[in-house]
DNA sequence: CATGAATGAGCTTTCATTCAT
DNA sequence: TATGAATGAAAGCTCATTCAT
């Protein structure tokens, strides 16, 4: 819908592989350990062996940077779940599969997820808008038509409304997400569950398939 | 357990009911407007008419005004839980009751649930560990109560762990919370459901209940 | 006709006379050696004694001090043409008593003068606009009332509008004053009339005096 | 006298016209736009459709580009001086052929005179000697050589210094020059001779030609 | 107890110039 | 000759906290 503007400019695209994923990854370490706010420009530059220049050079601005490394990690997610939604298994064993590569996606790339609870304090941008915009309606449409092919398949209740299912889902999706890679939902996991939440996945993973399952189930 | 460590000196304790409150308030808004880092104290002094110098003699640091701010919002919504939860209506209702008093809240309080998702990025001092302990064991404790009473009296599963269904129903509040007081969950929200949540309380709520008592019914 | 912003906060207004003219005179000062671009806020906090942050208490940017300086300036050249124009000499002998002043206190103020001449360059803003209307709208007047004096009293032409008089008076009086002021404008002076200007302030006097007299006797 | 160090090096002059010329326009656009100080020499090159590496092959610095604007600018006005000055009119007429071209050229090269006003801050290398002097000189002559013609032909009075007569002669087309440019000294004739000063022109001129005429005349 | 002036470290961003290709 | 990526010093401004009055 809008004209897409780019977070990296060309000098940026035409730098080796090897180097752009440099600066990505130092990047994503600065802005998941000290936040959007307290991440040092200077030091990532310095960290990635390149001058603040040529940062400047490659990306317009703080938030630019910041926005980029969302952007490159999230497609890294989006990969998992086009792996998992569109298969042809059982909607009951979709949901196994997404729980358990939440669970570890979420340990893999914590930093990542890190970054992403930042983006709600970035102000709002025209630029936050369209990476925001980007990533919540892959998932929108993903886990909607996902819904829509159980209520085909007689695996799902007819009188649930799919978009309205679908975040429901997204909403128990994100919240484990964050129950895994944030310290804060750390904590309240374990206020809930017990202080050995990183034995129990099995157990975590079945209960929520059993909850979803028959909260969807005709 | 703790040793609870106080987020106001005396001399905040013994002002005047009013001038608590409208330190508070003040804050409160700045708070939830400017987030946690661009918060200004020196501002907040100004608008709640004391000097800088007395906002230092009634809490410690930046820090602890914040996490007082929280603290006291945090009693308020606590009331409404306590309203409903212990009553002595099926856990549909109770479903149905919490659902509304979120959507309702959830405006009214805008602010306050703003300042919530704030406190993720505080960093980690004992005061922050200590006050969202405080926060996240009340609803631990009152959604698992929920949960075992429903067990009790035939009205949930018992193949479920009573924390784990309390876990995943505070996840489902807490998102739909978000979701009508942040601007960035609002916009997911839409991205879900349209532009016309905001006439849709009924049409959510009820999808929810029903998502909800099919999700841990026997 | 504008709501006059002020150009210094209260707490400026309250310091010792002693600390804010040492202020204003070494940010005079760095403005007049270094330009509005080129001078340093810190340096000048340094040299004035005081730390960068008070600088900032007193004056809202880098841009409302220069432009303090230059209004705290203008007052004592403002001072010096009102002890000329309005006494009771003839138009020749206040034009002599102008131009022996403009000698004198090009030199004395000379930084001061070349502050006047960054004016134009420091962009648009409403605080500019405001300065500089200030500062001509006063000469504007008082010249245009001496010509007008002069009609009354017969010394001066009236086929000349006194708008259009005083303009061309002004523009004489300012170029000399950068003719003795600012460097360029002084190597200029000499193309003209040869290295030894200094010398010849009595015989400049005379010649413009002759000049003017001339262009406007009836 | 002085050993005319060149603004450009061999690689430029052998440029074709047309590209010379497209540099130089950019360039007097940029300067005149944003000032000596502001101007963005990586922006020119790119303007110019030419990389920045070969700017520096043609002009030695960022000041050489500047000045060597400046000095092809001043040729365009000096060509107009030439066309008046020495013609057979009298003294009264060129005056008034010499303001009227003052208000066409100020306003069709605005952007010129803008840069020629800003040469008074680029700091005082060998070269702005040298160019202010190429263009002083030239001015000089030609005024102080205007007014002895008319001293010649009795047209102008014998108890002026040439010389001097020249210099309050430049000083009011200059500030009438800045008074059609700039955008300050714009205003500044506003606050003199009202808000419609575009409709004045001849007014303008008539009245500092009588000015003119009787300062000077025997 | 109350005040509020003073502090100063710290951070983002710009841009003239260089030099390897 | 032409290119344009890389450099990095430098500067305006903010704001939590202190402490003398």
């Amino acid at each position: 819908m809008e004209s897409k503007r780019k977070l990296t400019k060309a000098t940026f695209d035409n730098l080796p592989d090897e180097k752009k994923l440099l600066i990505l990854k130092t990047a994503t370490n600065e802005f998941a350990i000290h936040g959007f706010d307290h991440a040092n420009i200077n030091t990532i530059a310095e960290k990635a062996g390149i001058s603040i220049g040529s940062l400047y050079k490659y990306f317009g601005s703080k938030q630019d940077l910041f926005l980029m490394t969302i952007h490159q990690g999230t497609e890294v997610l989006m990969h998992t779940l086009q792996a998992i939604v569109p298969s042809a298994k059982s909607f009951e064993d979709k949901c196994r599969d997404l729980i358990k590569a939440i669970q570890t996606t979420s340990r893999e790339q914590q930093q990542l997820i890190r970054l992403y609870s930042e983006l709600t304090g970035v102000g709002n941008s025209e630029l936050v808008q369209q990476l925001s915009y980007e990533i919540e309606a892959i998932s929108a449409s993903m886990y909607t038509a996902l819904i829509k092919n159980g209520q085909d398949t007689g695996e799902i209740r007819l009188d649930i409304e799919p978009a309205m299912a679908a975040f429901l889902l997204d909403n128990l999706f994100i919240s484990l997400q964050f129950s895994y890679a944030s310290e804060y939902y750390q904590q309240r996991f374990k206020i809930f569950l017990g202080s050995d939440i990183e034995k129990k996945d099995s157990f975590v993973c079945e209960q929520m398939v059993r909850f979803l399952s028959s909260a969807l189930k005709p």
